[in-house]
Order: structure tokens, then sequence, then C-alpha cells
DNA sequence: AAACATTTTTAAGTAATACCTAAATTTATG
DNA sequence: CATAAATTTAGGTATTACTTAAAAATGTTT
């Protein structure tokens, strides 16, 4: 099949913005909605949705909205860990205000390796929760390693 | 003039690579020594080094080879201070060796805000060198804030 | 120094990401 | 139900990063 299966950057920001909203938040994620949250036309957020869908990140139904799939949970999980995770160490060991952290997060989170980013759990003892208390998603190959 | 001013991540890579040659090791930089370097056609480095010419990153003698300019000097010095100060953290941090700091760096050094690599360097206090005793540029704003 | 081989560059093209505008379509509302 | 508003489709654009094939410059050999 398809052995190139990495997620472009804007997909991945879309990803944990639906999971923020449709599981965290218990709301209806729409194109609209999506378009105004990163500041595109919604001709944009349409495409991008789209494209999830065909990767069967989320299921799609035009003039209506998306949800997120199984897989795309699993996705959004993986990313937030990574987003969470790295708060974690620039409040910590940064002191930066949790603002800042989500902010310079957002700026790297994408491109670290899951690697990474479980070294770092396991030097804060596997947190269960992010500087804005918000649930950090287990990696097993972390703990078991 | 032109307010975006960021450079994309390869044309980013090159600066450092050539740095590491033309200044740490004295050794000429050529298409053909990039080409091989980076595992792509000398048609590509040769592309990437007329847009760094264009941006006056670099001087380019067509047949010959490159130098970096002053900015370029710059840049790459910018770029490997993110670079080693990462390394730097992942050693003393996760207690990664030198070349698996060395990957993983460079996955997001590129994508590291000025801010959070003065930070990190703060907590280390202004190392001078990196886990493979490299020099590490200084930032005024680091020390003088 | 002319002829040939090698290296390097140019030209032209591809693919992916991430946008946009304008037109068409669907949904919501008066 | 007609019209207004929202959403999608279609068709672009720009940038990054790559390629191949042809052209041009350089280097080598006799």
């Amino acid at each position: 099949m398809n052995v190139k299966m990495s997620l472009p950057l804007k997909e991945g920001k879309y990803l944990t913005l639906m999971y923020r909203k449709q599981v965290e938040e218990d709301k209806k994620v729409t194109t609209t909605i999506l378009a105004k949250s990163f500041e595109v036309n919604p001709a944009t957020s349409t495409e991008i949705l789209q494209k999830l869908a065909k990767k069967k990140m989320v299921e799609y139904t035009r003039y209506y909205g998306a949800k997120l799939t199984e897989r795309g949970i699993v996705e959004a999980q993986k990313l937030l860990r990574k987003h969470r995770i790295l708060e974690v160490l620039f409040v910590k060991f940064l002191k930066y205000d949790a603002e800042k952290a989500c902010e310079e997060a957002s700026k790297v989170d994408h491109y670290c390796s899951s690697d990474l980013i479980n070294a770092i759990c396991r030097v804060y003892g596997h947190p269960a929760t992010c500087p804005c208390d918000k649930k950090i998603f287990r990696d097993l190959t972390c703990i078991r390693g």
C-alpha cells in the first residue's frame, strides 16, 4: 500500500483541534469553526477535512460537519501527547507560564519524534496531565519500552 | 521590502552544512559535495545555492563553488546555536548520547524560537560548547535580555 | 591546442502543501 | 416558497523540494 504515511502539518493541527472540540468539549465540528480557528477561508478547511476523510481520519458529511474516526482519535491523541509533554517540559524546566508553553509547544510538537517525547515523559515520571490539567495520553512503548 | 523573511527548512540546512565545511573544516563547498551530503541530484543543490545567493546569504560562482556571506554566516550561527543548545539539553536532561542528540536536534532545531533556545541556554548557564565540543554561538539577548 | 570526457548548470516539469476567489449548491429563514 | 446565508466545488496561485534531459563549461589526454 502506501509506504509514505506522514501527516502534513496542517492536517495534524486540524486533528488536534477537532479532538479538543469533539471529545474534550463535546462540541460539533464544522468547516466554519475550523476556518475561523485557523483564520482561513472556509474553502480551505473543507479541503483539509476531505483529505483527512480520504485518509480515514475523519468522517465528513458535507454541509453538516465532521467527526474523528477511531484512527483520527488515535492520531490526535498521539499529537496531543507530544504537545502536552512539551508543555510540561517548558513549564517545569524553563518556568514558562502555561500559555507561553502552549505557544512554543505548538511550534515544534509535530516535528518531535515519539522517542524524544517518551524520554521527556520518563524524566517527569509519566505525568498524567499538562500544565492546564488536560489529559496526557499514554504511549505503551514509553512505560514498557 | 519583503516582509516575509523566513528561511525554508532546506535552505537553513544548506547554510549550516556550508558553515561546518567552510568555517569549521576550512573546506571548499561545491554543489557536488552538497548534493552528496543531502543525497539529492546536483541540480537540486545548484538551485538551492542560487536561492541563497539571491538572498545574499552565499556568494555563488557557478562551476566553482559557494561561500557564505557575512549574512549567511550570521544565519548559520543562529541555526547552529539552536541545534547545539538542543543537543546539550538532550544529552544532559535525557541522557542521550551525542549522536542521537544530534539526530533528534536536527528534526526540530529549525522550528524552535530563539526565545525557547535562550531559555534552555540560561538553565545550563550559557554553555560554550555542545556535547561534541563544537562552539555554541552567543545570542546577546540571551545574556542581557 | 583540439577532441573528448566529465562535471555542472539550465530548462522544463512533477508533486505536495496550503492557500485563495468565484460560482454553484445546499441549507436555513422570513 | 422565495430568498438569504452558509458551504462546497472548481479552478487557480505560490512555495518548497525534488527530478530528468539537454546545454554549457571545465578538465584531461594526446
